[in-house]
RNA sequence: GUGGGUGUAGCUCAGCUGGUUAGAGCAUCAGGUUGUGGCCCUGGGGGUCAAGGGUUCAAAUCCCUUCACCCACCCCA
């Protein structure tokens, strides 16, 4: 806010500092610790890749690729973009580092930032941190629900109570593609046409399965006897979604199902869901995937299933925050020196370095300030010790240590060769 | 991209329908203790009142523009 400093944070993207730091590095932890013990391998890749990477694989029908990548031209004339999600550079590299080679069944996960051109707001920024799993060449139910328990085992550890999973299957292409046309059908007859609102109108011509999302209590009476996706689900398609929920019921993971429920992404097939919240108001997914049987080969590999989830987590951390859910535990040093006067000053690199090679957090005061001061300072870090060093104690061989838990003092020797741990511990 | 709201100290916010040098709490620094923190007391520093333009004798206050943030739409994590 310094008015002569202009340059400023771009809109949609955050300065993580210090003092929150540790929750994500908390959570981060966390997701890897849950990914590890579900057999799931983490991915790095990189954070730009060729624009056709997500034209292709995230669908050019879609809003991200219609109207929220970052995208730019390189000075070979090449086209590029800021990664907007994950799975298309997943499926990527599986093809490219030939991996369906290596092996039948591939569990990765990621964890990192997206980028999105997005209107700013609550639970959504441009740049986003998202981690997710995918678990390629798999078709079974039970990888589904693999997913999904992945999904839901991570998020309670993280500490999210009260989210809802919902859950759905969008069957294949043609299932989806009678469902528009029915749709289509229902809200384009005469007598409905007019009733819906301007939204609607146009979702109907756009992308009929929209008009699901809209809170028009008209519209919604209306779409009470709409067509929905689970009538045109084929056999197979139904009987791999009953087997997905019966999974989950066997392991009493509590889900509802919602066939009306629609997700932005072009390569789903099969089952869909979100782990939905109501703490966040409009942006209340915090983690959504699905199944997309038909994507590999969209990029020229051998027909492989998969599935997989995305979650964000600023909107998991800003949940948190909501429940006080992330006390905040400082971090304490065990021991500040304050050094009085010049020589004591010149010999506190030493005395840190010492301290910190016998694996003790230590810190000084760097501004030549008042014993005073750097003991508010001292109280101030959390330091459970203070040790002063002064002229008195440099003429008498011994150091003062000040316990800042209880204002007990006692003395220790100069010679840093004769200190040992035990002597910084306090009395617990 | 569209609509609505907000923008005053580092932070949280007062400041009524325009009227003298713009305030509080917290934080910060100093003193009360010439070498002893947390509590208390006293004092200090810190604001082009988001930015730019306009109306007016007079603007933090009214108008316009821009920017940022918040909410909703759209969509998603």
């Amino acid at each position: 806010m310094n008015p002569k400093m202009n340059i400023h944070r771009l809109p949609g993207t955050a300065d993580i500092l210090p003092d929150v730091a540790p929750r994500w590095n908390r959570a981060e932890q966390t997701v890897r610790a849950v990914m590890a013990r579900f057999g799931f391998g983490e991915i790095r890749f990189p954070i730009i890749e060729p624009t056709e990477l997500f034209a292709r694989g995230t669908g050019s029908s879609t809003d991200i690729v219609q109207k929220e990548m970052y995208t730019l031209t390189d000075r070979g004339g090449r086209s590029l973009t800021l990664r907007p999600e994950g799975t298309p550079s997943v499926v990527r590299a599986y093809l490219e580092e030939n991996l369906n080679h290596q092996r039948a069944v591939w569990k990765m996960f990621y964890i990192g930032p997206m980028f999105r051109a997005e209107r700013p707001q609550k639970g959504r920024y441009r740049q986003f941190h998202q981690f997710g799993a995918e678990l390629i060449g798999a078709a079974v139910p039970e990888s589904d629900v693999e997913l999904i328990v992945l999904g839901h085992t991570i998020l309670g550890e993280l500490g999210l109570h009260n989210i809802r999973l919902v859950l759905n299957s969008i069957g294949s292409p043609q299932a989806r593609q009678a469902h528009n046309e029915q749709l289509r059908f229902f809200l384009g007859r005469p007598g409905v046409q007019e009733r819906i609102c301007e939204d609607c109108q146009r979702r109907v011509q756009a992308n009929p399965l929209r008009v699901f999302d809209c809170k028009n209590t008209s519209c919604l009476e209306i779409l009470r006897d709409a067509p929905t996706i689970d009538q045109f689900l084929t056999g197979e398609d139904a009987a791999h979604f009953a087997r997905v929920r019966a999974g989950l019921d066997r392991l009493s993971v509590p889900y509802d199902t919602d066939p009306r429920m629609v997700r932005g992404l072009d390569y789903y097939t099969r089952t869909t869901f979100e782990f939905k919240t109501d703490l966040l108001g409009a942006q209340d997914t915090v983690c959504g995937g699905g199944r997309y049987d038909l994507l590999v080969e969209t990029f020229g590999g051998p027909p492989t299933p998969a599935v997989g989830f995305a979650s964000g987590l600023e909107r998991i951390l800003a949940c948190l925050e909501e429940t006080g859910g992330c006390a905040e535990t400082p971090a304490r040093l065990d021991v500040f020196i304050c050094a009085l006067g010049d020589r004591a000053r010149e010999m506190t690199p030493e005395l840190l370095s010492r301290l910190r090679g016998m694996g003790l957090s230590s810190d000084t005061d760097f501004l030549g300030r008042a014993l005073k001061a750097q003991l508010k300072e001292a109280n101030r870090t959390g330091a459970r010790l203070a040790l002063i060093v002064g002229d008195d104690e440099i003429a008498r061989g011994r150091y003062t240590v000040r316990h800042m838990d209880n204002g007990g003092q006692s003395e220790i020797p100069a010679d840093t060769e004769q200190w040992t741990t035990g002597i910084f511990t306090p009395a617990a």
